[in-house]
DNA sequence: GGCTTGTCAGATTC
DNA sequence: AGAATCTGACAAGC
């Protein structure tokens, strides 16, 4: 159970001094700051209130996010075990996707929950979000508490290992409602995750927009705001020093307006 | 029609 | 110098 932490301070204190020489902006060396406070796993989410979150800002040309520890070490092991327990993947047809007129297997899994009566278009087919179970209760829940926002829908996206990732994209699906803000909760394995503007993409000669490096950690939120959607790509890489699974979750809000 | 999402190949990094 | 990582090409379909 312990084994992703060793390995992902390990990891975290080499990843510091590479990246002194790398041209990426990495937030990640700002925010070293211990939690200091012993807290009690039960107590915990009696006492809470929204200001015991510490946020850390992160900004460049219309990327606007904010990134907290929603979760201590010990909440967030008991939850990671509880999705390991209790989610159910896609599998088969819908864990499949065509890209250039082939059919590639997701290089991760994935499954998605939400409120009764939504719909989504997923794979060209649409379909009804699973319902909610206590565990994504729990979790959307402390997200409300710290953010003042409440969803109506989570993807799931499981990897079991470093080989497992997701390409560059944006969340713009278009069932999602307008300049709502998506909150990206991750547990297990730490791992890089990478924001690139469009404008840096190809070889753009006026692309001086560097690439913005964020390590998502076990029990970290990572809150995705307007415009930053409009403007950044973003993606999981591989990672071939990772051999634990991580589980991230990013709550949305789907409009019922496409869910007719 | 513009944009996609995965893999692969070649370049680059360390 | 080999492995990991980065980046663009792909040219099909919504």
């Amino acid at each position: 159970m312990d084994k992703f932490v060793i390995k992902k301070s390990a990891a975290k204190s080499k990843r510091g001094l590479k990246d002194e020489s790398s041209g990426s902006t990495d937030f990640n060396k700002l925010d070293e700051e211990p939690r200091t406070k012993k807290r009690n796993a039960d107590q915990d989410t009696f006492h809470l209130t929204s200001d015991h979150f510490t946020w850390k800002r992160i900004q460049a040309e219309n990327l606007n996010c904010d990134y907290t520890s929603l979760f201590s070490k010990n909440e967030a092991d008991d939850i990671f075990q509880q999705l390991e327990k209790d989610i159910v993947y896609f599998s088969g047809n819908l864990s499949q996707v065509m890209v250039y007129g082939k059919w590639h297997n997701v290089p991760r899994k994935q499954v998605m929950y939400g409120d009764e009566g939504l719909h989504y278009t997923f794979s060209g087919i649409t379909l009804s979000p699973k319902p909610w179970i206590p565990v994504l209760v729990h979790i959307k829940e402390r997200l409300q508490l710290a953010t003042g926002h409440s969803f109506n829908f989570v993807l799931i996206n499981r990897y079991k290992d470093g080989n497992d990732h997701i390409g560059e994209h944006r969340d713009d699906e278009k069932e999602l409602v307008p300049q709502s803000p998506i909150a990206s909760v991750s547990f297990g394995a730490c791992r890089d995750f990478i924001f690139r503007h469009k404008d840096a993409r190809c070889k753009n000669p006026m692309c001086h927009i560097q690439p913005v490096k964020v390590e998502l950690a076990h029990g970290s939120l990572l809150m995705m705001n307007y415009p930053t959607n409009v403007y950044w790509y973003h993606s999981l890489p591989v990672r071939k020093k990772v051999f634990s699974p991580r589980v991230n979750l990013t709550f949305r809000n789907i409009s019922l307006e496409s869910s007719k």
